[in-house]
DNA sequence: AGCTATTATTAACAACTGTTCATATATAAT
DNA sequence: ATTATATATGAACAGTTGTTAATAATAGCT
């Protein structure tokens, strides 16, 4: 008789209180999501969430933590090498942008971001550190090398890469905003690889 | 004796809720902005609110109205001529969003905007139509006028214009993000300016 | 002056908030 | 089977919420 391995799962209900909270919470925002709806939505009672969580409050930080761990600076990926291919560079790294903008539960995170930003300090500084900051020093250091290798014009890294990702922002932005009161964004959808065109040929030499 | 003009303020009260309420949705969102907190701010009992408001939602509302009717598309202002000075339309169009966004008042709303936007259908629907649409027509007509006399490379106007707009709006947030913590946009403010140039010299012929 | 309309106050309401407590139930270890 | 631990319940708390009603003070008009 096979053997059958069962993963143990330690308490599923703090997974589903965490899952429904992210939902709720990037639905609502933080003041109008009760402890209680939370609750009710698990499927408990509002007291036993404080066993599994010291308060509403340590819940949200748990949420919140998820905003930034996204899939974009794959660990494994080399930026001066990558950095080669010039254009399809840009491509590959707006196909990811896009993924995320479209994918379910990043769509939930954007939304909670947005929502909390001019609420929460922590947040903010997260998302210039983790979010901008990140992302333009990524950027930079593969224009730097475009530029190196006579792919595109000499000029600041810097302001390139700031031009390149606030108009992915928008984007973004847009299409989560759509998505939201269910229309379609398909329109939106081609943008991202417009500015790709557009971009390049504004850079390439 | 010379008689001196009065002007008749009808009920000021009014006018002082309706500027606290402002300043104190755009601090901390609809939610967590409770009627007491407003009439305690101007100066009298909560129930007094309701002789000047019929509920909470009214006030906001008042508010919000105020979110979009900005001094952004000058009524005087003939689009068909102005476009014809390129480059110094834009830098003309993107000083006016900049002192925009470095206005006190107008940073208030930004701020609430960002807050309620995906809390507020009508707030999405209004951003969309007043704040994207308005500018990109706006902007794509320019663009054209800019083509028909050579001035720029005929592409889509209206994919420019996103282009050219999106870069703004990233700008803005960042800076009203810095300012409500306090830091100094100094070293954002240039942005705005930069982006001109590298966005004059990616289309001009 | 007195009358009227406007705007203020005080008090109360019902509903909801985050959180705690004593207690019951289920699960795992011995 | 007994014990210990984790997780559930129900009730209660103190505070806040939006809103209303009765009533008092104020200002403008005749």
């Amino acid at each position: 008789m096979p053997q059958v391995t069962q993963v143990v799962k330690k308490s599923s209900t703090k997974d589903k209180i965490l899952k429904v909270s992210t939902t709720l919470f990037s639905e609502s925002g933080y003041r109008a999501t009760s402890v209680r709806k939370i609750a009710k939505e698990v499927g408990i009672r509002e007291s036993a969430i404080y066993n599994h969580y010291k308060n509403k409050e340590e819940i949200f930080l748990e949420v919140a933590k998820g905003i930034f761990n996204s899939p974009f600076t794959k660990e494994g990926l080399d930026i001066k090498e990558a950095a080669l291919k010039g254009k399809v560079f840009l491509q590959n790294f707006v196909m990811q942008y896009k993924l995320l903008t479209f994918d379910k539960n990043n769509e939930n995170m954007f939304r909670l971001l947005m929502i909390e930003l001019f609420q929460n300090k922590e947040l903010r500084e997260q998302f210039m550190s983790e979010f901008h900051d990140k992302n333009i020093k990524m950027l930079s250091e593969a224009f730097f090398v475009m530029m190196q290798n006579s792919l595109i014009r000499s000029q600041d890294p810097m302001m390139i890469s700031y031009e390149f990702l606030s108009t992915l922002f928008y984007i973004r932005l847009q299409v989560t905003l759509m998505r939201f009161d269910n229309n379609s964004a398909n329109i939106l959808s081609t943008q991202f690889e417009k500015h790709v065109e557009f971009f390049w040929e504004s850079i390439k030499i």
